[in-house]
DNA sequence: TTGTAAGCGTTATCAA
DNA sequence: TTGATAACGCTTACAA
């Protein structure tokens, strides 16, 4: 932990000037001489540049910060895990804020990036309020926002779509006969919550089901939560067929409650999951679930965020990834869903997940394939 | 994206010196006055202070790296989950590296300590080769090392206990009475690999058990060979009352395997897991699992590297982590399991946890609890 | 109480 | 080709 020696140290060890080292350093034409007496000092002396003075100097700090709810959340990770190797494969740092689901946290994201630590941000927030548009507007770094925003908001967005999501479950539960489709949702008035209701009733208009109060359910997005849903809808409505779960946790919860209450799984009541986290393949039955594409939506942020760092002037751009159903036992039983081979999360990670898996391995810890 | 002020702009426009407004924003006795014109100054002027220059300066860049192969692995999650809010409360930013699993990574992350874009490093490194010993000793800023380090290293070191954990688990099998207790290991060549077969070994001696070979077999630290390392295990050991997998993938793998064969779990054979990841409790039945402590792991690394931060020249401290057992399904039963309650991952994630759930439900993803 | 000026470690300009 | 020097934005002696 030496003091680390600087390009003065190195020019008075070579006896050149510091703008000597510099250019040697930067690889700008110079004499071989001064060249070899510069490395050479530099070598002895083991010099590392210092990143801080050089950030100061050229206003760029190589860090770009992802902010996010809980870094613990599976599709927050999902985005993670193809955001960081992008970003380093451009020479960026990746900074991790966790904004514990807070408005005010996330503001002082944005506001924190006037402090210029990092040349830009890519950020998942729980709703889009006011403050946020004008957070957004006063932003003194280039912003990605992962979510839908407002067209006028004047920053890269990455938007899913589980409006087709919900659609591509609730049409294969209708494929598969099953007419008594019931939905259970965490709260309405977060944004998934909020959109993955209103593209229930849609998906079910577009079959010509009805609308049926007795078999929505509303609770929170985990596993308990859902569980006590799912019993309180069984309850309810006993004749339910299937079940279409706002997120993969709710689902698990599902699975628990029809195992204990004796209901076969999918032969008595399919089960639908969303985001198509690791945890669906690993559930018994394995689950069925839509995939909105969360390592997709990062990949896309990452790459939004990039292109803009490099080409600060252009016009804002949206993308939108599209849902796919990774099906599983959960809704066609084992036998067939080894025949529909696993193409849920392992199509996900796509070419991203190679370095990682081989990661897991060596270190004995477990990627999750 | 304006260009920003800067404590120049401020002082142009409160017609005071530069020096005043460093004073006033950092606290330091001014005139009433001064004081007054300079924020007003500031507020209109939307200052927010540079961080680099102030970094530069100070010496200090409040940011702390975390390096491990891959976040997507649910053991260094689990790690992140607690690092950062420690981290976060004591003013750090946290930054993230995956090392891919390549030693020369890991290397350039510890040379990169010079450039000095962080204060402080919490590595969690694939082996410790001799290069890693002379890049630690060389380290420009205090690191922490999760995982055994030689005493001599000089770094703080934060460490597992595999010996204990496997003897726990051991021992809860042989008070099940089961006697063939066969043992799914990852690579002997990693550093779990190699400790976890020779605890293996000795909880065997231990009970005055014999060490038979056939019991054993190798593969790596995930699912789908682990499901493989079982078939061939049940092959050649027909009767094996129970299974010790060196992680909980290992484990997923081998619930698969032994439901396809029509053994039941437990009742013709006990599985016990490792690391007591969040997948335990979702698998069925859900998985007994040695937990090693990665939360705790975690939060003793950021803690110990906090301290060290403020106290720059201490001893080096190690830090061993207890070992403890979750008991679930896998082992005694469903029935059983939930007696004993989920003394598992519930209990890891301890204080730090709250924020977290809370956060994972308004954002609708899924926290795994 | 305030302002001037030096310095943190770079890069880059401009003469020499 | 090289060296002296001025930024970058901030903190902090030191003088006034």
């Amino acid at each position: 932990m030496a003091e680390g020696p600087t390009i003065n140290t190195i020019a008075r060890h070579a006896g050149v000037s510091i703008a000597s080292v510099s250019r040697v350093l930067n690889g700008l034409p110079t004499r071989e001489e001064t060249v070899r007496r510069v490395l050479r000092a530099a070598e002895e002396l083991g010099y590392v540049p210092n990143s801080v003075a050089r950030s100061l100097k050229s206003r760029r700090t190589n860090q770009v910060a992802f902010a996010m709810a809980d870094i613990g959340n599976p599709v927050y990770l999902a985005m993670v895990r193809e955001i960081q190797p992008v970003l380093r494969a451009a020479g960026y740092r990746l900074l991790l804020h966790s904004t514990d689901a807070d408005v005010a946290d996330e503001l002082d994201v944005l506001r924190g990036l006037g402090e210029r630590y990092v040349d830009g941000l890519i950020m998942i927030p729980l709703r889009v309020t006011e403050g946020h548009l004008s957070a957004l507007a006063a932003a003194r770094a280039p912003v990605v926002v992962i979510g839908s925003v407002p067209e006028g908001a004047g920053v890269d967005n990455v938007r899913a779509d589980s409006r087709t999501g919900v659609r591509l479950a609730l049409d294969h539960l209708y494929g598969l006969g099953r007419r008594r489709i019931a939905f259970v949702n965490g709260p309405a008035d977060t944004v998934p919550g909020a959109a993955r209701a209103a593209a229930y009733r849609e998906a079910l208009d577009a079959l010509d089901l009805p609308y049926d109060e007795d078999l929505v359910e509303v609770g929170d997005f985990y596993r308990a939560e859902g569980a006590r849903a799912v019993r309180t809808l069984l309850d309810r409505a006993g004749d339910v067929d299937a079940l279409m779960c706002a997120n993969d946790l709710i689902a698990l919860g599902a699975l628990d409650v029809l195992r204990r209450a004796g209901r076969r799984v999918p032969e008595d009541v399919a089960v639908v999951g969303m985001d198509d986290t690791d945890l669906a393949a690993v559930a018994w039955p394995s689950l069925t679930s839509v995939s909105l594409g969360s390592a997709r939506r990062g990949r896309a942020a990452a790459e939004l965020l990039l292109d803009r760092l490099e080409n600060g002037k252009r016009e804002p751009r949206v993308v939108t990834v599209e849902p796919r159903l990774a099906v599983r036992a959960s809704t066609v039983g084992a036998r067939a869903a080894e025949e529909y081979g696993e193409n849920g999360a392992a199509e996900e990670a796509g070419d991203g997940g190679e370095g990682a898996r081989e990661a897991g391995r060596a270190a004995g810890g477990e990627g999750i394939r």
